[in-house]
DNA sequence: CGGATACCTGCACAGCTGTGCAGCTATGCA
DNA sequence: TGCATAGCTGCACAGCTGTGCAGGTATCCG
């Protein structure tokens, strides 16, 4: 391999447009873009925590992981919520995908759909230290 | 059973200035609020999530995690962040007592010190489906 | 000593986000 | 048919948050 030291396997990670940055410890940097990983799908990851980093959503996750599915009248009294606030976290919530609506009557009773969130919201219970 | 219903184990938890509103599943909404538990708790992890929330800092958090003590500036090159970014950044997660610099000469290296976010930043990846 | 480097801070700005209010549709019940 | 309930939506507003720029301090090296 005809590369210059930059590009050898354990270096070429950083992209080129910043391989002519001054850096501290240089193996440590591409250690850490190797642990970063795609950045695209970091932004995944942050998204789905930006969906438990509302009190609101949290407590309504919290709910229906543990009792199922359940009314947004329920969840609102449940959570001390408006029914509105339920209505609007829920389309969010709906919109990524976490949970999903089933309509019996009037009535339309939410579930979790997304075993991620729902293993965040309560596997990860315990670690509140 | 000599106490009241209302302050049974399975229906005193739900708060009395909710008491009076109209429900769908009463039962649900006792074991929902059982479930949520103390609300300034769930504030409190909700504010953890919200840490991770931002793609920038869970990239800063998963190369401390992985490959430790990381000063600013290998930081930034690593992640493609400004320096000031990675300082700002590094504020708000060492005031929320995450991360903590350590001073050697001209450099600050920065690791993590909180154990349960660790666990949410490396633990939980393999859950990215 | 003087310059360069590593980092921090303050400030102003844009963008997103949660919230409340009001109005709307649809369903169930008398 | 008429009314109350369950839920959804649109809009306007305040608040938080991330970002960039400029300037400041401390450390190292020649």
């Amino acid at each position: 391999m005809a590369v210059p030291p930059w590009q050898n396997p354990a270096m070429h990670l950083v992209p080129a447009e910043r391989a002519d940055h001054r850096t501290i410890d240089g193996h440590r940097v591409c250690d850490a873009v190797a642990a970063i990983g795609d950045m695209a799908e970091v932004r995944v990851r942050a998204q789905r925590y930006s969906l438990l980093a509302d009190p609101g959503r949290l407590a309504l996750l919290l709910a229906l992981r543990r009792v199922g599915p359940m009314a947004v009248t329920d969840l609102a009294v449940a959570t001390g919520m408006n029914g509105a606030a339920v209505s609007q976290a829920m389309r969010l919530l709906r919109a990524a995908g976490v949970v999903a609506g089933e309509k019996a009557g009037r009535v339309v009773r939410y579930r979790l759909v997304d075993a991620a969130v729902g293993e965040l919201v309560d596997g990860c219970a315990g670690v509140t230290e």
